[in-house]
DNA sequence: TCGAGTTTACT
DNA sequence: GTAAACTCG
């Protein structure tokens, strides 16, 4: 659900966007609706009527046989209209992770709370994924629990106490940045909208076309989180073991499975919409061919993000690394951020169990930009 | 009013 | 490098 449908904005030639600044600038200008009314109490049951509806289910069962009624509700829906399938029925494997709260209330609550001060600081705050700083919002707006009428509406409020001498001078722009989060759904969700064909293919075409190494041990030790690079193992294991992973760690480990293991996004595509409880089929496709320079928005310069800067930067003290490994958490944060550059024996004696960087980042960087030169057809030695 | 050339900005 | 707005004749 979007505020604005993907017909709704476009450029004055009447294009569908493909940058997101310019999308973003009629966005923000554009009236947005009211959150609909909930629905009336009034032919909804309530909480009597259906636990007696609970226990009539369980007396038809007992009747014909079955169990008797005091059980507890889902066993005595199971006995009364028999199996309910499980996950194992359908097909699934119990989760590993440790997934998050779930429903409306929820939804509500974690809105309130994080309007009621990180917003203010948002901007500032929201690529140090220790500090837990963004929404956390993302899995209410995929499944609807929460709509992002309502949610925007609210930003509406925290916008004008922003304005208002109870906040700092630049709070407005940190509630705007919160905004342009929800205008990047709508962006993306227009991409894909009149471009569906960017599930499987490459939104910007190459002349030649991308030869990606694809080393089926290189992208499973991405997956498992032993990469050898702090950062990128941290995220990928708070993945597997949150089925969500902080924003700013999400770029770093596509840069590094495209740029440095040289891997078709669709790989990590498939590895994200597989773990992440808020998967969603535009957003992730729009985040993977952004970090695999195969997406919408020209860029001026090739972007390879170098991860040992990346978690110097966004984690100097490495406690979101330590948090996510375990392997890692008896070392200073400056040793984590020069594990690249230590020797063998260094690393035996700092971490014996947390591996050695798989791939040299520097190399890997060279080999990125000669591999996309001769994707665009140029020589890659002028 | 339109096309060509210019400017601007890029998660 | 390039999309999209802006400027101008």
């Amino acid at each position: 659900a979007v505020l604005h449908d993907p017909d709704a904005i476009r450029t004055n030639a009447g294009d569908p966007y493909s940058v997101y600044s310019y999308y973003w600038k009629k966005w923000t200008d554009r009236a947005k609706g009211d959150p609909a009314p909930a629905p009336a109490d009034e032919g909804l049951a309530d909480e009597a009527t259906l636990s007696a509806a609970v226990d009539a289910l369980g007396d038809g069962a007992a009747a014909d046989g079955g169990e008797a009624t005091a059980e507890a509700p889902a066993e005595a829906v199971d006995a009364a209209v028999g199996h309910l399938p499980t996950l194992d029925d359908l097909g699934f494997a119990e989760p590993d992770a440790e997934i998050g709260s779930a429903g409306t209330e929820a939804a509500r609550e974690r809105l309130d709370e994080f309007l009621d001060e990180a917003v203010f600081a948002y901007e500032a705050e929201r690529d140090y994924p220790a500090r837990e700083a963004t929404s956390r919002l993302s899995t209410f707006l995929k499944y609807g629990e929460i709509g992002v009428r309502e949610a925007y509406a609210a930003t509406e409020e925290a916008m004008a106490e922003a304005e208002s001498d109870a906040r700092p001078e630049d709070a407005p722009e940190q509630v705007e940045e919160f905004q342009q989060q929800l205008a990047w759904r709508e962006f993306y969700t227009q991409v894909l909208f009149h471009n569906p064909e960017v599930v499987t293919a490459n939104y910007k075409e190459y002349e030649v076309g991308i030869e990606w190494r694809d080393d089926p041990e290189e992208i499973a030790a991405w997956k498992r989180g032993e990469t050898g690079y702090p950062i990128v193992d941290a995220g990928m294991r708070q993945l597997r073991e949150e089925a969500f992973m902080h924003n700013r760690v999400r770029m770093i480990v596509a840069s590094f499975l495209t740029k440095d293991l040289l891997a078709d996004w669709r790989h990590g595509y498939d590895h994200f919409r597989e773990k992440l409880a808020d998967h969603d089929t535009a957003n992730d496709n729009g985040g993977w061919q952004w970090a695999a320079s195969t997406g919408t928005d020209a860029q001026p310069y090739f972007r390879i993000f170098n991860p040992m800067t990346q978690g110097e930067r966004y984690d100097p003290d490495a406690e979101y690394i330590k948090e996510h490994v375990p392997e890692l958490r008896g070392l200073d944060a400056d040793l984590i951020h020069e594990w690249h550059e230590l020797s063998p024996t260094q690393r035996a004696n700092a971490a014996p169990k947390y591996p050695a960087p798989i791939v040299d980042h520097s190399e890997r960087r060279e080999e990125a930009l000669a591999m996309y030169k001769r994707a665009r057809g140029e020589d890659p030695d002028e």
